[in-house]
DNA sequence: AGGTTGACCTGGACGC
DNA sequence: TGCGTCCAGGTCAACC
């Protein structure tokens, strides 16, 4: 599931292979359109557009947009005023990957972005639950909307006090806070899981009776396997793949994630599943408590 | 308002 | 082989 690791390992790819592009074409797919912003004015705000960079913002890539140009490719250090930013929500199944042109168009294709390069930006989601989104930033539209951002807080770089603030008097299980996209951003099911094996917390703990200590000890457990995931281009445990459309590894270090059964890799004990909020929840009941 | 539940969507796994 | 059923989960709307 693309989760912070992995939809940071897609924009840095992206922003890696289109950054300083020009989009000259765009196409969206006709059927049940994975739009916010309707098909056709995403397309427009889209349209002739430089690329100036691509980020991730909580589970969201955000690619930055210049001015609508006609000439070569901007030079590296220009100052460009962005006008516009599409934002791309991976859902659970979605793919943005960076194509050439000939490369055959997978099933489920629901947008393609044909750049001055010669390369396309596609989207491929087969579930759906993706979403594709245009924020006009320019003040001569007379709607200039404000800049993205996530609603909740960065997880890799919130500190002790903020932390512990989100989930002081919350009667919520610790695992469904985590995934509370308002509270923090970019934390899914399986860096959920994980990090409270790593913090020895079980997941059914009310998030606010957690000790001062335990909840430090599961901000940095949280940093620590999110920053590891990263480093190993995310989990995939569906059908995950970066802007090149490479797997990553990380699924190969889980240690609770749908390893329902198996033994847990501290202490020999069957690792459990539950539902917590809703979710499929892994833990160890020897480590965590 | 905080918290919980189910709908959305499709492919893959599993049972008979 | 083939059909039916269940499961995966990010987010949002609806409900308590």
């Amino acid at each position: 599931m693309p989760e912070l690791p992995e939809v940071e390992t897609v924009a840095r790819g992206v922003d890696a292979r289109v950054r300083g592009d020009r989009i000259e074409h765009v196409w969206f797919g006709s059927h049940r359109e994975p739009c916010k912003t309707a098909a056709a004015v995403q397309a427009e705000g889209l349209q002739r557009r430089r690329i100036v960079s691509v980020h991730r913002s909580g589970k969201h890539i955000v690619m930055e947009l210049g001015t609508r140009t006609e000439g070569t490719v901007a030079s590296s250090g220009v100052e460009q005023k962005i006008e516009g930013q599409w934002i791309v929500h991976l859902g659970m199944t979605g793919r943005l990957l960076v194509t050439t042109p000939d490369a055959p168009v997978a099933k489920h294709t629901h947008a393609r972005l044909t750049l001055e390069s010669g390369r396309e930006i596609r989207f491929v989601d087969p579930r759906r639950f993706g979403r594709l989104d245009f924020h006009d930033l320019s003040d001569a539209a007379g709607k200039a909307e404000i800049a993205f951002a996530a609603k909740g807080l960065e997880p890799l770089t919130i500190g002790p006090e903020e932390f512990a603030s989100l989930f002081r008097g919350r009667k919520l299980a610790i695992k469904a806070a985590l995934l509370n996209q308002t509270l923090m951003a970019g934390v899914g099911n399986i860096y959920a899981d994980e990090s409270l094996f790593r913090a020895g917390i079980r997941p059914r703990r009310r998030a606010g009776r957690l000790t001062r200590a335990e909840l430090e000890k599961l901000r940095r457990a949280l940093r620590e396997v999110l920053h590891h995931a990263i480093r190993l281009g995310g989990s995939s445990v569906s059908d995950y793949v970066d802007a090149e459309g490479v797997r990553g590894f990380f699924q190969l270090k889980h240690c609770v994630y749908q390893r329902t059964g198996e033994p847990c890799r501290k202490c020999g004990e069957a690792i459990k599943r539950i539902v917590v909020g809703g979710r499929s929840t892994h833990y160890c009941p020897h480590c965590q408590k």
